[in-house]
DNA sequence: TCTGGGGTCCTAGGACCC
DNA sequence: TCTGGGGTCCTAGGACCC
């Protein structure tokens, strides 16, 4: 019999931060979004104390921060990344199949015969997971990736495992769930599915009329009902490699020259550039905006453009000219721009890539590339860099209570005294 | 002063083809 | 007054996820 279990992490990126401040366990504790604008992760300490409201602005709650003496981190990626791989390779080692959903959340399939203990299972995985990595967790298990879901939210008001197996198990859940909280069924759905009497999952699995779910919420709502009556429609997946990537960032502060916001854009170009590399794909078309700050008042702007390749493309430096040009269509002087990005369309495979007449050589600039990514995985990324992406580059987001880079830079492992 | 970033999927409608 | 029928592809917009 196949089961599918939910595998999250507990207020993860607070808890990558305390794996390495052991002084901090029981103590609440909030981590900051880019450029330390808002609080993102908080800590069940943290929840208690009445913080928890998701993208608050810091500012807005520093002093109570300050009062609670809660533990503030500016967002530290490098880490988080870290340790969700080794978190996912502990999952590989009880399945093959695991879908890694999120960074904090992967799928397990669980191949089990009768009379398996699923709850001793998801103890031992909890138990693994924290040994091994000091990450807390929580194992939801059950029939489909929707149940499993529901299971893992119930997991942890109990004892961080929940078994959702048998229909009668399955509707006592259900009826006390509300549909809102079902994975997939937003606040937009949760209306329409309230306006026909519909609060419950189980309200929701028992609905018998197909036409009028396909017309309220599409296929996709047909197919999380069927999940709830146990029936798989969302199988696990294999990894894919991305179609759209870009990269985009908010400014430390507005930025009002041209040459400020070249140097930004050359550098989520670079970014960009990066990732698809790393994937071995190319990509046919960008497009790059720059736009105002929403929470200001005054007159808005937002600049938006793209431009297409003739052949398809991974190479920085074609990038940060395509972000440049894109950069001189949208840009109006007099405004002060709060945020920009790149985003990087119709990608394929590299090696499925269709070659343009007048191209001999797909990989334009393909040696130099390579070099430049060698060398950065070698010696920490930006060693070497587009000298358009700047050297001081003032604009960069303010990150003013990061932690160090614990697990993937050599000078700044924990150090411990004897 | 200060307000996140990065994705996926589905559908309707327009453009275009014969 | 009356103006074909059948199809594909692309894009924008909506909804959702973490």
């Amino acid at each position: 019999m196949k089961y599918v279990a939910l595998v999250d992490c507990n207020s993860f990126y607070c808890s990558c931060e305390k794996i390495f401040r052991p002084e901090l366990r029981n103590r609440p504790v909030i981590v900051l979004s880019n450029n330390d604008g808002a609080a993102i992760a908080f800590t069940k300490e943290a929840k208690a104390l009445g913080f928890g409201q998701m993208c608050e602005a810091f500012f807005k709650i520093r002093d109570r921060v300050q009062k609670h003496n809660v533990t503030v981190f500016s967002s530290n990626y490098t880490l988080y990344d870290d340790i969700s791989k080794r978190v996912m390779n502990v999952l590989r080692e009880f399945s093959p199949h695991v879908e890694v959903y999120s960074v904090d959340e992967a799928f397990v399939e669980i191949d089990a015969g009768p009379g398996v203990d699923l709850e001793a299972l998801g103890q031992r995985m909890r138990l693994e997971i924290f040994r091994k990595v000091g990450m807390p967790v929580g194992v939801g298990i059950s029939r489909t990736k929707v149940l499993a879901k529901v299971a893992n939210k119930l997991s942890k008001k109990h004892t961080g495992v929940c078994v959702l197996v048998e229909e009668a198990e399955i509707d006592r859940a259900l009826r006390s769930f509300p549909v809102r909280d079902i994975w997939g069924v937003g606040a937009r759905s949760a209306v329409k599915l309230n306006l026909i009497d519909i609060k419950t999952a189980y309200e929701f699995k028992v609905f018998d009329n197909p036409t009028m779910i396909q017309k309220l919420l599409t296929k996709v709502g047909r197919e999380i009902q069927d999940e709830l009556r146990g029936i798989n429609c969302l199988s696990l997946e294999a990894p894919e490699d991305k179609k759209n990537t870009g990269n985009s960032r908010s400014f430390g502060y507005d930025l009002f020259t041209k040459s400020e916001l070249r140097e930004a854009l050359a550098q989520f170009a670079s970014n960009a550039a990066q990732k698809l590399r790393n994937q071995q794909s190319v990509c046919f078309s960008m497009s790059a905006f720059i736009c105002t700050n929403p929470f200001k008042s005054g007159p808005q702007y937002f600049g938006e453009a793209g431009v297409r390749f003739t052949s398809g493309t991974s190479d920085t430096l074609k990038l940060i000219a395509g972000a440049h040009e894109i950069l001189d269509e949208i840009y109006r002087p007099g405004h002060g721009y709060k945020k920009g990005g790149v985003l990087l369309n119709h990608i394929v495979p590299k090696n499925e890539c269709q070659m343009d007449l007048f191209t001999s050589d797909p990989s334009d600039n393909g040696p130099l590339n390579q070099v430049v990514d060698v060398i950065n995985r070698k010696f920490g990324p930006h060693t070497i860099k587009s000298a358009a992406c700047g050297i001081q580059q003032e604009w960069k987001t303010i990150r003013a209570h990061v932690s160090r880079q614990y697990t993937t830079e050599w000078s700044e492992l924990l150090e411990v005294e004897l």
